[in-house]
DNA sequence: TGAATATATTCGTTTAAACATATATATTGG
DNA sequence: CCAATATATATGTTTAAACGAATATATTCA
């Protein structure tokens, strides 16, 4: 794991709210990202390829779906410096909103027990 | 001190550099910064700009010259992400050699106490 | 096998960051 | 005040990142 290539991908504003997204939902789909995200698919899978290659995601499929988590062997100084992140932004937007938007249409709670798919 | 600043400016190589060595030496003014990375003296001063933008630095004008150093005031967050990558890049080049060499020509167990002007 | 769905990749363009060079500002000491 | 030094900024150019749109790949299911 490079650090210089970690903290380049961390410099995205996409990269950053898919790992915040990430970091407290542990595992998630592409097509709950771009839902939750309201972003482009393809921008999606762009970004989410950088964060694969900087070894900070790893995927895991499924059928016609792709599971994305957190490289369970990251080093500590990247988890800390994944936790930094998600304290810093903790309570500002679009972070909070991504939040809201994704208990709203993927958290078991919100009533469906899978994500939405469209 | 906002979230998405601190990491866009750690996205930059210079930057990085910049910041390992004044989590190790506390404090240097711009002629130390641009002697020990070899790098021209605009192009440091304009990477340190971006650092005092984003509230990583703070500047303390003595006389001709201006010392920098971490912002006494960061938010936790912030001070963990900074550790995290000096952990990271800990045993790495450039900033390996980038220690020798402020240790080659700044430090005092060099034999000169202040550093080295030019 | 063929249609539908999920995801990935390619391509040409746009945007933004970094750069080198030149110059400006500010301070010191003569 | 003038020359020298330290630092900062402005300008035009180059480089790299992100983008949207189109298309490719892979899997499921009928």
């Amino acid at each position: 794991m490079i650090p210089d290539s970690v903290f380049e991908a961390l410099a995205d504003a996409t990269r950053r709210r898919i790992l915040v997204l990430l970091l407290k939902q542990g595992e998630l789909c592409v097509c709950d990202l771009f839902g939750v995200l309201k972003i482009a698919q393809p921008k999606v899978s762009r970004h989410l390829a950088i964060l694969r290659e900087s070894e900070i995601l790893v995927a895991r499929k499924q059928g016609t779906w792709v599971y994305y988590r957190l490289n369970p062997e990251m080093p500590l100084w990247a988890v800390q410096a994944l936790q930094a992140l998600a304290d810093g932004v903790a309570r500002s937007e679009p972070y909070l909103q991504d939040q809201i938007q994704f208990s709203a249409c993927c958290s078991p709670s919100s009533g469906c027990t899978l994500p939405v798919r469209q």
